[in-house]
DNA sequence: ATCTGAATGAGGGAAATACCTCATTCGAGG
DNA sequence: CCTCGAATGAGGTATTTCCCTCATTCAGAT
């Protein structure tokens, strides 16, 4: 484990090719890649990498599991997370979870090419645009779990009725957690509801996989 | 104009690291990199290359016209265009703008690099992923000017009266105009509608620059 | 010259949302 | 033990959305 060796998972290909350009710069071994989170886990468990590069492409759904897996899987492992949006909260659940790195994708080169030996030898990193965005204290954080999975339902275009369906509870419940998160984030219709969330990162923007 | 000069627009360092990877090993020489659109123009206009790769990041804004003001500064100039949305409106914009090649980012490396060449002698390339898209005939593109255009404050979480004061119309008219939208996507309320904004790339997701 | 599409505006009704109060349960923490 | 936050659910009302029909104007196409 103390081999200088690491996984890439990313979906897109142009950054896989970025990162290991900058891994192999590094001295280190790119030995597998990974496009989804199926085959991240795969690669973490054949390979035991002292080092995982790992896309967080989805907010609140597979992201934050894998790492998770990952972690269960290859507890040596150092993980850098790379996140393309700017959730706090999934930021801020990432980095109580461990993650030794966070970046945002779209931070300077020198930052990442940087910050590869410090995580290696055991530091742990926030990318510049990451501290700011957890520094930035709004509002939005302060929703509760199932508020959170409440918008997330809303952002698909689910109504009260649909999402109690869905959640096992009355339409009435989810319109009193709808109130309540309306009111902690100040917005008055679900049209300004998800133009904050859309601002906010809250939300993933067109996803595949 | 016929040597093998390229400039990167983008601004993700990362993406623009694979690119120049991938330009180079093509025997393209990369001339310059921008991470804006202003700074894009600024470094067609002196480098005059053989070669532009060009990020669309925002829908519907600055991406279209950085394309338009390439071509106008360097006619000569191949552009291959990355876009990480999937507007199929965007895409057939820039298609009959006549980009010489469309990609979308998460695109196969081969893709790519295959592509390259072909470009350089004068072919029109559009990626798998753009062709199936453009392919697919989504209603969406099928929205009038008007439409969008309220489609888009809709997102900013304006309600009716407060876009038609915006726009100097009833809030009736407005009231009209959604409902004419909302047919024609097939979405029966807000959350629907700006979920498939969101997801067909109508909508600019958290942008910064 | 006519026709179509786009934008404007209105009336009206069914449905959903926004938001107030109130109540119960349950688990975590002081 | 007891309080407090979170989740659940209900009653009730005002507002807004959704969507139907209908009408006028105007520009561009046939």
């Amino acid at each position: 484990m103390t081999d200088q060796t690491a996984v890439i998972a990313d979906d897109h290909a142009l950054i896989r090719q970025g990162l290991r350009q900058i891994l192999t710069s590094a001295g280190i071994e790119v030995v597998a890649e990974a496009s989804d989170g199926l085959e991240a886990i795969a690669m973490i468990r054949s390979h035991q990498p002292a080092l995982l590069t790992l896309d967080i492409a989805m907010p609140y759904s597979r992201g934050i599991e894998v790492f998770g897996e990952a972690r269960r899987w290859s507890p040596e492992t150092r993980i850098i997370v790379f996140s393309g949006m700017t959730s706090t909260g999934l930021l801020s659940e990432l980095a109580s979870a461990g993650a030794d790195a966070i970046f945002l994708k779209r931070e300077e080169l020198e930052t990442f090419s940087e910050a590869i030996p410090k995580v290696m030898s055991g530091q742990r990193i926030l990318g510049p645009g990451v501290r700011e965005l957890l520094e930035s204290t709004s509002n939005i954080d302060m929703l509760t779990a199932r508020e959170r999975q409440i918008l997330s339902l809303v952002a698909q275009g689910l109504n009260n009725r649909e999402i109690g369906e869905r959640l096992g509870v009355s339409a009435k419940t989810v319109d009193n957690h709808r109130t309540n998160l309306m009111r902690k984030v100040n917005v008055h219709s679900v049209a300004e509801l998800l133009a904050l969330a859309l601002r906010e990162g809250l939300l993933d923007a067109s996803r595949e996989t």
